[in-house]
DNA sequence: TTGACTCAACATCCTTTGCTACAA
DNA sequence: ATTGTAGCTTTGGATGTTGAGTCA
């Protein structure tokens, strides 16, 4: 909304900007003046005039560096080798590829080798020339060691510049630049929190499966056994005295904290610790990638383990809880989780770095009183050794578990318990815990906890405390343990943000047991507990610790959105300070006291606007993008820092609710581009309604009424990001008028349905198109194999053939393996490969044949018999193949051509001349026979897959069928060869459907441009027709009133479809008739297409036409052969202009079960010629 | 030893309504 | 002639987080 009043000046601005005033153009060079100086070397300091070249020669070679070795002054002397090495190279031409190499090993490893630091170091300080000013360049170029310079005279120079051998440029290594790659990358981190959760997850089953064992009645009694009478005796007193009136309660805790003594030294002195079984133990990242062998650990085992009273500490403790739990003590078993730690990034584990550290110092001693002035190769090197040692260390510490003793020898690391124990004292309503295996001790927490590990431990952190109590409730009590849960241990948890929070109390809910998963008094006693603690952990002692700190925050810790409103401080802290010891005081503030400030266009985006004279509290540059994007700033925009280069900001109370304007005058308010802005519900006008549905705008388009596209949000596609990157705004449905709701959704729902359903159409008209090229290629196979013979040489490839086409051999074999591919195309592949053969790929070979056959059909149809021929020449491959067909007589390579174009199916299909070819014949009819001769309920399978699929249902209703397959075809074998492809014809009912179409039904026929028509027609063709069953049988069951609309039924369910929305939205009828009528007029007017090619090839009868000119005359005009066969021949006999010609005659439109397949393709590929559009233009 | 501080190297958030040429 | 759409460009900048190193 800070556009109001401008926003309309704001165009014209932009226009006196683009016309003219180019004013501003001049004025904001900024950017552009420093790419054209980095690019000109001119500029730079004359100074620097030797190094200059250098950088040149790397920017345009593009790191193919031919002369130059780098290295600094040290290095000279250090690593001659090196250089030597690389001369040697450079006059083998090699040298580029060795600086690659070593630019690679320099990022991929972390091999931090002088060489490539000093690569580095120049590159880097090249960039930063590029694109920094002339002061940095010139504190860049500080950093270049001149003291060497003398050791290399400026003669190098002309060394390089006649392309000669070497220079070597002494450079200073810059220091800041060593330190690199310490973090690690985003995989790794996003992997480490992973690992962390898994960890996690797996770490708190494990307590609820160990919590449930310690329960396991067999064990208690077992436990309960052997407890000391003496024990027994003092707790029976204990019980005794809980009950008596006059005791207080602090002499019940103090006899129960006795006992809890009395069991815990019990314990521990009962039981036998075993240093070296597995314990739980925080591991660094690097242990976590070795393989540990699996510990197993039974319930068996632990019962056993804790009978005998020996093994692990963590054992140890949870059969103290077993204990305590059989004397009907309430008893939980504490379990600090020990994940690694995901915020840790650092590539060095801290235990190598502690080592090396050590290491490191030790060396540099000794290198320092070696050699003095080589101090920084030395570190260097001692680095790239601290990796390695690293890895060393690492292996050590993967190859077995850790042990006590590891941790005390090795990292005298004081010992803290990861399981122990707490009791509830019911009487003191608060829990005692006891750690009777590592501590032995018991302790009532207050502030800090004896079995928190210190911060600085390697190998246990409290950052995660679970109590598992006796009913298997799960609860995280972090917070008794820790001393500093909301200054430390919070940022350690992945509770740290949302999401984790949300998981982690997921999870935890998820590993209570359903009773309680509900809080009962105790966890209330204990929540109240926490937030007390909570308020007693006080301020954090460190200035780092108020940094996302839930309660306080220091006004220097303040994110860039956020200001202290009231501005009270609760406190104060002393930093301490490096200068002076005293430090310096500095005010704390509440969180709450935080208010997050907006500028006033993100509260809009929110749907709030500022209240009237509210000013800001804070403001923020603007980013240079936007002010040089803003046109309204161009006054301003160099060096003003007026108050135009800045945000306002302003805090949520600074603002109230948008309140959308009333409409006047039945028009729906739209901003300044023709929307309404809905970033928020409140935002719609009083009055209206935001239908939020996709199609919205459509149907309130069809239906005429008052409608804005409503403004959503913002898409930021990336594409050129940078400050504003291209915001597009996101239109989501409409806002309109609340009473045209039902109607408008009403009518979503139709489109919706519609496009739901011609989608599935083309779907199956796909898969369909599949079929029948698959069709017309058996049908060609069994032609020539009929026509011409087997041709023994490609058995194979007719093998391979006949398994590509698998019906027909699994069929014939009566295999029924491949249940589910059983009969062919399912959708995907239907999608995958068909959508490809027809509408993907140009680059596809089958892709453009039969597109071209199907556009060349369509065209030729639509247009004139000349073209014909054109359209065939602009196909080369397809020209090509045909003249071939047509020159040769030699009818398999030519159809080998043919098809080989088209297919790469085809192309064995094509070479194919088999041995068996009474099993191909066999697989042919038997498949042509499942699918021509049985009314397969189409419908319904198509509808599943989009493609039928020959199924065991048809098996089953053929079985006699397929039995008698052999005899079958050999009979028709004996009898005549041709007659069988015309029986496929005949079996398909296309004539008959034809002629009937021919008949009656021919202008309907040609009303119908959509897909419905061709996927009847198509159903027709094949023979699984709905089409055919209704058209035959459409008096049965069909409604439908007159025979007519039967015939045209796709057209019907157009009409049905929005009869039905005229029928509920009676206002809106005119339009839809309107529409209705536009249709069908743009339907009669549109012209039916033409057949596939192939599909006359496959009608062609006579062998000796195949070949011939006619052939190509076939392939491209085929209608008349399946209209008739008989017409066929005269077709070929007549050119094709006649044919052409004929093609407007009825009975071209009879055939049109192949011309709907080219629509179908037209359907496709002008796919929106649907409703949409053309209701659009009607309104 | 600890914490404040700085630096480097990322990661992440904020941004909040195009233009042109060409094809259909 | 109008309308729809593909392709363009070339990479933002401030802020936040983390670890390493330094210093007192």
């Amino acid at each position: 909304m800070q556009s109001d009043v401008p926003s309309q000046y704001r165009d014209l601005l932009k226009q006196a900007i683009r016309e003219g005033s180019v004013t501003i153009n001049n004025e904001r060079p900024l950017k552009k003046r420093k790419k054209h100086k980095s690019a000109s070397p001119d500029i730079v300091p004359t100074n620097t005039a030797s190094k200059l070249p250098s950088r040149k020669d790397f920017t345009n070679k593009g790191g193919k560096i031919e002369v130059i070795s780098l290295s600094s002054g040290e290095e000279l002397s250090n690593q001659e080798g090196n250089t030597t090495e690389v001369d040697s190279k450079n006059e083998k031409d090699k040298i580029s590829s060795e600086s690659n190499k070593i630019h690679s090993e320099d990022k991929n490893d972390d091999y931090t080798g002088n060489n490539g630091d000093d690569e580095k170091d120049v590159y880097d300080e090249e960039e930063d020339d590029d694109e920094e000013d002339e002061d940095y360049d010139s504190d860049e170029f500080e950093d270049v060691d001149l003291e060497h310079a003398p050791d290399l005279p400026e003669s190098a120079l002309p060394d390089y510049q006649s392309e000669r051998k070497e220079i070597n440029i002494p450079l200073k290594i810059n220091k800041r630049k060593k330190k690199r790659q310490t973090i690690v990358s985003r995989q790794e981190r996003q992997f480490r929190k992973q690992i962390h959760v898994l960890y996690l997850f797996t770490m708190v089953a494990h307590g609820v499966s160990r919590n449930s064992w310690c329960s396991d009645p067999k064990l208690l009694k077992e436990i309960k056994k052997e407890i000391p009478n003496n024990i027994r005796k003092q707790y029976l007193e204990y019980l005794t005295h809980r009950k008596l009136e006059k005791a207080t309660v602090s002499s019940k805790t103090r006899r129960l904290l006795d006992i809890l003594r009395q069991l815990m030294i019990y314990w521990y002195k009962s039981w036998t610790i075993n240093e070296n079984a597995p314990t739980i133990y925080k591991r660094s990242w690097d242990e976590l990638d070795a393989a540990v062998s699996r510990q197993r650990m039974s319930k068996r085992k632990f019962i056993k383990a804790v009978k005998r009273h020996t093994g692990s500490r963590d054992i140890a403790a949870q059969g103290f809880v077993s204990l305590l739990r059989s004397i009907g003590i309430q008893a939980r078993l504490i379990f600090s989780l020990q994940p690694p730690d995901f915020t840790n990034l650092s590539q060095v584990t801290s235990i190598a770095k502690k080592h090396n550290r050590k290491i490191v110092k030790i060396e540099e001693k000794i290198q320092r009183k070696s050699e003095n002035h080589k101090n920084k190769g030395v570190a260097a090197v001692s680095q790239r050794d601290r990796l390695l040692n690293n890895l060393r260390v690492h292996r050590s510490a993967k190859t077995r578990y850790r042990s006590a003793d590891d941790i005390e020898e090795n990292e005298f690391e004081e010992l803290f318990p990861v399981f122990w124990c707490e009791v509830w004292d019911k009487d003191a309503k608060q829990f005692i815990t006891v750690d009777p295996i590592v501590k032995k001790t018991i302790e009532i927490v207050k502030t800090k906890s004896v079995l928190e590990p210190p911060t600085t431990s390697e190998h246990n952190n409290a950052y995660y405390v679970l109590g598992y109590d006796r009913l298997g409730g799960v609860r995280d009590i972090t917070r008794r343990y820790t001393e500093h849960y909301n200054a430390k241990v919070r940022k350690k948890r992945i509770t740290r943000d949302e999401d984790g929070n949300d998981w982690y109390n997921s999870l935890l809910k998820g590993a209570c047991t359903i009773r309680r998963n509900k809080q009962n008094r105790i966890d209330k006693f204990e929540e109240l507990e926490f937030e007390e603690r909570s308020l007693r952990e006080g301020m954090p002692n460190s200035i780092q610790d108020f940094k996302n700190h839930p309660i306080y925050v220091l006004e220097s810790q303040l994110k860039a959105n956020e200001v202290l409103r009231p501005r009270i401080s609760c406190g104060s802290i002393r930093k301490k300070n490096k200068y002076n010891k005293t430090g310096e005081l500095v005010p704390v503030y509440k969180r709450s006291n935080v208010q997050i400030v907006r500028s006033a266009k993100a509260w809009y985006m929110r749907g709030r606007v500022l209240k009237i004279g509210e000013r800001p509290m804070k403001s923020r540059k603007k980013s240079k993008f936007v002010i040089s994007k803003d046109p309204d700033n161009y006054n301003g925009s160099d060096a003003g820092e007026d108050e135009d280069d800045v945000v306002r900001l302003y805090a949520e109370s600074q603002t109230k609710k948008f309140v959308p304007p009333a409409i006047v005058g039945g028009e729906i308010p739209r901003n300044a581009f023709g929307n309404i802005d809905i970033y928020r519900p409140w935002m719609i006008p009083e009055g209206c309604v935001h239908i939020s549905d996709d199609r919205a705008e459509r149907a309130a388009k069809i239906m005429g009424i008052t409608f804005v596209p409503a403004a959503v949000g913002f898409d930021f596609d990336g594409g050129s990001k940078g400050g504003g990157s291209r915001a597009t705004v996101k239109i989501q449905g409409v806002v309109t008028f609340k009473e045209y709701e039902p109607a408008v959704k009403l009518i979503c729902q139709g489109l919706q349905e519609y496009d739901e359903e011609k989608s599935r159409r083309r779907t199956q008209l796909i898969a369909f198109r599949a079929w029948k090229i698959l069709f017309k290629k058996m049908d060609i196979i069994n032609r020539l194999n009929i026509e011409h013979g087997k041709v023994s040489e490609q058995k194979d490839k007719n093998k391979q053939l006949t398994d590509n086409l698998d019906s027909s051999d699994e069929n014939e074999q009566g295999d029924e393996r491949n249940e589910g591919d059983e009969g062919g195309f399912i959708l995907g592949d239907a999608q995958n490969v068909d959508e490809n053969m027809y509408f993907g790929d140009q680059n596809d070979d089958i892709g453009d044949v039969s597109d071209s056959e199907f556009e060349n059909d369509e065209d030729e149809e639509a247009e004139t018999d000349g073209e014909n021929t054109e359209e065939v020449a602009e196909e080369p491959s397809k020209n090509a193949s045909l003249e071939k067909t047509t020159d040769n007589d030699e009818n398999i390579d030519s159809e080998k051509h043919v098809t080989g174009d088209m297919d790469q199916n085809s192309e064995n299909s094509d070479d194919h001349v088999p041995d068996n070819v009474n099993q191909t014949q066999g697989d042919y009819e038997d498949f042509m026979n499942k699918i021509g001769l049985n009314s397969v309920s189409s419908g319904e399978n198509v509808e599943g897959d989009g493609g039928f699929v020959i199924d065991d249902t048809n098996k089953l209703n053929l079985p006699e069928e397929n039995v008698k397959l052999d005899e079958i075809i050999e009979e028709r074998d004996q009898e005549d060869q041709l007659p069988r492809s015309n029986d496929v014809v005949d079996n398909c009912p296309e004539t008959e459907s034809n002629e009937k179409l021919s008949g009656n039904q021919e202008a309907d026929y040609n009303k119908n441009t959509d897909g419905n028509d061709e996927y009847e027609t198509f159903m027709h063709t094949i023979g699984l027709d709905k089409s055919s069953e209704k058209s035959e049988d459409n008096s049965d069951g069909e409604p439908i009133s007159s025979p007519e609309q039967d015939d045209k039924k796709p057209m019907d369910e157009d009409d049905a479809f929005i009869q039905d929305l005229s029928k509920d939205l009676a206002g809106y009828t005119d339009n839809l008739s309107a529409y209705t009528n536009e249709k069908k007029h743009q339907k009669e007017t549109t012209q039916d297409t033409e057949e596939l090619k192939i599909e006359g090839s496959v009608g062609l009868k006579n062998p000796d036409l195949a070949a011939t000119d006619d052939d190509v005359i076939y392939m491209s005009e085929r209608k008349d052969v399946s209209s008739s066969s008989t017409e066929s021949q005269n077709v070929t006999t007549t050119n094709p202009q006649s044919m052409n010609s004929n093609e407007k005659s009825p009975i071209e439109i009879s055939s049109d079960s192949s011309a709907e397949i080219i629509d179908l393709d037209d359907g496709n590929s002008g796919e929106d010629d649907g409703y949409e559009f053309e209701y659009s233009d009607s309104m």
